[in-house]
DNA sequence: TTCGCATGTCACAATTCCGTCATGTGATTG
DNA sequence: CAATCACATGACGGAATTGTGACATGCGAA
C-alpha cells in the first residue's frame, strides 16, 4: 500500500489516532490543523489521499474539498470526510462536495484503512501493490516482476509504471497529457511524444509473449489497455 | 532462537515467572514493571518483541501499545498483549490497539513459546533459527553455517544477516531503506549506498557456487532474492 | 601493541535508462 | 491521387543508477 495520505483535522488528539493508525497501516502521514495548513502542504506536493474533517476553523472541510476538486491539478486527489454528524443530509451534500467517502466519528481504525483502501483502489489503483493480471500477463508489484503466459518479462522502470497503470485502469483511452500525468508524475516537463517512445518499448518487451497487441493506439485520443 | 524479550508486567510473581520460562527457552529477557519503565529500555535500544500486560499502573498496556506503534523506529516490533480478561470486545480492541497477538492469563509456559515463536515467525522470519534453504543453498542460523552446493560459504557478520534476511523474504524487492532498516537495525546513519557495497561483497562470497544469480539488481527500485 | 578482519565511504567505471529528434509508414481528407 | 496528419521506429547523447576497487577507521585477538 504505502500511500502519502494528508490528514486534515484540527483536534490534535484525533489527529494523532488518525495518523498513528495510519502509519502502523504503512501509509505516509502528512498533518494539518486546517485547511491553510493543507494548502501549504499541497503546494509542493500532492498526497495520494485526503482525510478531511468536516468542522474547521477558517475555511471548512467542505469547502476545501470543492477548492480541491476545483483546480485541475489537485482534482483528481481522492477525499474522504470526517465529521461527528451523522444526518444523511449531511452525508449526501459531502458527497455532492466531491468526496469520495464519508466517515462518522466514532470509527474504528479498522473501517477508517478499510475505505482508505476502497477509495484508493477505486480512484487510484495503482498505488496500492496488489499484483494484477490480464489475460495471461501479469504484474507484481511487491516483487516488481512481470510475467507473460509464464514467461518473465523484464522492463525499465518507467515501462514498469506504465503498463502498472494500464493495467489498473483497462480499457479507458488515455490521453499522453494524461499518462504523463500519473505515470510520469506531477510537476514534470516531457515533451509529450515521449509517450511514444516509451509505448514502443513497452510493446517491444511484450512482444515474446503477444501481449502487446493489449496495448492499442486510439487515434488522435491516446492509448488503451484491452482488458479481455 | 535468542532474541530479546521485553516483559512489561506489574506483578512480580508473574514478571518472574514469565522471564525464567523465556531465558530457559534461550531468550534475553529484559523487565519492566510499567510502561514508564519499558519505555526507559526502548529508549536505548530495541528488544525483538514486547510481552506487554493489558493492566498497568500509570500508562495501560494499550496505551502503551498505540505509542510504540506510533513511532518510526518501533513501529516494527511485534507486540502480546497479556490479559486476564477473556472478553472478545477486548481482544479486538488489542488488536486495533496494534498487538500481533493476544494471551490470556493464566497461560502454559508452553503455549506462551509457541506464540512468541508465531509471532515472530510472521512478522520478523529473520529473528527465528530455523534454517532456510533456497535452490541449493542453505543457512542455518543456529550454527551460522552457510554452505552452497555442499561447499561450505564463509560470510561476515553483516553479509550473513543480509542473506538471512533475503532468504527469509524472497521475491520481494526490498529498498535499500528497507534493508538497512532491516539488516543493519535501529540509530543506524549509514549511507544507502553501503548497502551496494554489501551486495558486492555477498555475492562475491556466492560466486564460488554460482548462487550470486539468486541476488537480483532491480534498479530504480533496490534488490531481491530469487525463491527458485 | 600489533595484526587482521569487518565496515563504511568515496571516487571512478560500467551500465542502463530516458528524452529528443529525424525519418519512415500508413491512414485520412479534400 | 496528392497532401497532410498522426503515429511508429531507430538512433543518439546525456543523465541517472549501479558496480567495483581502494582506503581509513575501529575493534578485538594474539
Amino acid at each position: 500500500m504505502n500511500s502519502i495520505v494528508l490528514v486534515v483535522e484540527d483536534e490534535p488528539a484525533i489527529q494523532e489516532l488518525i495518523a498513528i493508525n495510519l502509519e502502523h497501516a504503512g501509509h505516509r502521514v502528512w498533518r494539518a490543523g486546517s485547511a491553510e495548513e493543507a494548502d501549504a502542504l499541497v503546494r509542493d506536493a500532492l498526497p495520494d489521499l485526503v482525510l478531511l474533517d468536516w468542522m474547521l476553523p477558517g475555511i471548512s472541510g467542505l469547502a476545501y474539498a470543492r477548492k480541491l476538486r476545483g483546480a485541475d491539478r489537485t482534482r483528481r486527489i481522492p477525499i474522504i470526510m470526517l465529521t461527528a454528524r451523522t444526518e444523511e443530509r449531511d452525508k449526501l451534500e459531502g458527497l455532492e462536495g466531491g468526496a469520495d467517502d464519508y466517515l462518522t466519528k466514532p470509527f474504528s481504525p479498522k473501517e477508517l484503512l478499510a475505505r482508505i483502501k476502497a477509495v484508493l483502489r477505486r480512484r487510484a489503483p495503482e498505488r496500492t501493490d496488489d499484483a494484477v493480471e490480464i489475460s495471461g500477463l501479469r504484474l507484481d508489484p511487491a516483487t516488481r516482476l512481470v510475467a507473460g503466459g509464464g514467461r518473465e518479462i523484464t522492463l525499465g522502470p518507467t515501462e514498469f509504471r506504465l503498463l502498472h497503470f494500464f493495467m489498473t485502469h483497462p480499457e479507458r483511452v488515455h490521453s499522453r497529457a494524461q499518462l504523463l500525468d500519473r505515470v510520469w508524475g506531477d510537476h514534470v516537463f516531457v515533451e509529450e511524444r515521449t509517450v511514444d517512445v516509451h509505448i514502443r518499448r513497452l510493446r517491444q518487451a511484450l512482444e515474446a509473449s503477444g501481449h502487446d497487441r493489449l496495448i492499442e493506439t486510439v487515434r488522435s485520443s491516446g492509448y488503451r489497455m484491452r482488458g479481455a
